[in-house]
DNA sequence: CGTAATTAAGTTGTGTACAATATAATAGCA
DNA sequence: TGCTATTATATTGTACACAACTTAATTACG
């Protein structure tokens, strides 16, 4: 296999090797706020945005229902959101957070910090490996 | 929130997204070969290295027993490998292709030019992206 | 107006991931 | 030798992730 071959790879693999690392070291910063990865990016879809739907949070974060559907139950038992079905169209379903939920934004607040230490990385090479991911994502062929 | 702050967010939803999406551009590839991307990778490692012990894959991919074992016995049942107690040291499960898994690594050679074609990347991009990456996985404190 | 097509969310089934724990075998050592 | 610690794998439980499908509601159109 020539070179260029191989690169897929050795690209592919460190990218979900790195997406794993990356969750597992939000995982104990998480906790202390009862959250996985996946619903700490639900509650910041909500605490930036505001109420939303389903398929609103679905489209920011590119999930389905098959994996919100759960998620918002799970997330709605810890009393952090509430999900109610719209008057206005009985199949939309609206998630918006309740008092806690909007409390523990507070405390979230502090995640970035300690996550860009454990990350231990500069700015500049972090700039950088934006770029080159969202250059990626961009160019995928859908 | 500073904008340096706000940057772990920035950086880690994408590695994120990147990763899921690098997985979904494997999987009509490899469904042809009926394995999904995790199970791919352990053939990697087994037509490049052989014969490997539950744990030398699980360092070489960084997954633990617990999805490893399942993991293994939908090869094993797929007839791709056989999995054996050594007689040595009956803790040891040694991983091993069988006929059909080593047959299949010619259908597999293929993967890596599809993958590059649906990447959509020019290999500088790709290379760049890598050092990024492998830049980050190295400096994470673990 | 009435029905077909579409849409939004939910359900089911399969397959990772991983923490925590269990089990069994081996190694180390008094 | 006998006991303790360690090691390798397996099991259990929880939580994504997504394909395929279902259900219920709304829209589009003849």
């Amino acid at each position: 296999m020539s070179e260029n071959l191989k690169l897929s790879n050795q690209v592919c693999f460190p990218i979900y090797s790195l997406a794993k690392e990356v969750v597992s070291l939000y995982r104990p910063i998480l906790q202390r706020l009862d959250l996985t990865y996946p619903q700490y990016l639900v509650m910041l879809v909500l605490w930036e945005e505001g109420t939303q739907n389903v398929s609103e949070i679905g489209t920011k974060l590119n999930l389905d229902s098959g994996t919100l559907t759960p998620l918002l139950k799970r997330l709605a038992e810890k009393n952090l959101i509430e999900r109610n079905r719209s008057t206005h169209d009985e199949r939309i379903v609206q998630v918006k957070l309740t008092a806690s939920g909007q409390a523990i934004k507070t405390t979230a607040a502090e995640v970035p910090e300690q996550i860009l230490n454990s990350l231990n990385v500069s700015i500049e090479q972090l700039e950088a490996l934006k770029a080159g991911i969202d250059n990626i994502l961009n160019q995928i062929k859908k």
